[in-house]
DNA sequence: GCGGGTTTCGCACGACCGTGCTAACTTGCA
DNA sequence: TGCAAGTTAGCACGGTCGTGCGAAACCCGC
């Protein structure tokens, strides 16, 4: 089951690629091994060797998945100046992942696949929507201590306002396949930070776009 | 399949309501006949027999939903007048709902299910959220009408916010399990709107909480 | 009470699921 | 080169799925 040649973990990887990808388009719960293996070449016990169980699998590909989050979404967003400027770069590259080819979120689409569940992985998920939501707070926090955002804005309803705009965006252009969703996005998060910010001397979001 | 007796058409009903039960909890898609059946103590070729097709009773169950739908939401807020408080009251409709025991929509949890798809059940999905939107659009020219909304207002803009803010609701009330997320829209909703209106004699929008 | 139509059941089929077990294969080290 | 360890395949098991088909049960009009 564990890795232990560099073979094997190049498999293993193999594995969790596909699975993600599959996971992205049919969600979480409908991965099954038997389709993880036809799409690799593999046999089925081949590829469950690899990974011990079907959860276990489920498990690897989120934490893939917040790999390529981390490194798609915050990482680039920590080369810009702590606060307002930091947040719109995190804004921008989360709106600009969703119009691309891989713009499902797991962890938006995976909420109402397991929202009325009680197990491992919804607990998991719960995490990973829990760190997203405290990176994003770190971020408002910095641009409050940055005099760019009002003290006295409710963060958790922001967050809260910030979280279902990108819920939404993902509904808009992935069912509802409305063309100009991430314009609209953009608009929404520039109307909703607006009141909050300390009058900007030349709109600190808008000029960012 | 087709009901010809009295009884049948009441297994028939009683077999599409505890369908709609399930597929409010665990997705329309992962309904299945078998665990149907066993609710009911009856047999699987009996459901089976009754609704056609696997296919034919998550259309039955959509076309349900999609009546309690007009008849929790819809249907209340055509006793107000017109406009503004027509457009207020089945909004409070709307959040009421995702408070309570079947909280659950088919058309923000389907999305997420469909979204990747194009088959007929995607284009079932497809057609109640547009009649929903342009449900919403009718109340909001309404209050055009009336004189209560901007004539400049963005109406598909708005209509994105405010399915959007639907749509994050269901996930911060089911997923996240967030307390007091309904408050939480409901601030959402008047922020949204009050840019929008004119001038409100006492802010209307407010008044009907 | 009996007959005919309607409804439901029992059973079977093939497909796919996750998971074990054992044998075959590949690889790296002595 | 040979042996041991690690990796994959083959196969089987029990389960659930949707779907068909023929027989049983039921209900209603005569």
């Amino acid at each position: 089951m564990e890795a232990k040649t560099a073979r094997s973990e190049l498999t293993q990887s193999a594995i969790v690629d596909v699975a993600l990808e599959m996971a992205r388009l049919d969600g979480l719960d409908s991965l099954s091994i038997g389709e993880v293996a036809k799409r690799l070449n593999l046999s089925k016990s081949g590829v469950f060797s690899r990974i011990g169980s079907r959860e276990a699998l489920q498990a690897a590909v989120l934490d893939a998945f917040e790999k390529t989050f981390q490194q798609e979404v915050i990482l680039p967003a920590l080369r810009e100046p702590r606060g307002l400027p930091r947040m719109d770069a995190m804004v921008r590259a989360w709106l600009g992942r969703v119009g691309g080819p891989h713009g499902n979120c797991l962890y938006v689409a995976g909420a109402f696949e397991y929202d009325d569940r009680d197990d491992a992985m919804r607990e998991r998920l719960l995490d990973g929507v829990r760190r997203w939501r405290s990176t994003l707070r770190r971020t408002l926090v910095q641009a409050q201590d940055a005099g760019q955002l009002r003290e006295d804005a409710d963060l958790d309803q922001l967050i809260f306002e910030l979280d279902g705009l990108f819920t939404a965006l993902v509904r808009e252009v992935r069912f509802l396949r409305t063309p100009d969703a991430v314009e609209r996005a953009w608009t929404s998060y520039r109307r909703l930070m607006a009141p909050m910010l300390t009058a900007p001397p030349s709109s600190a979001s808008e000029a960012s776009r």
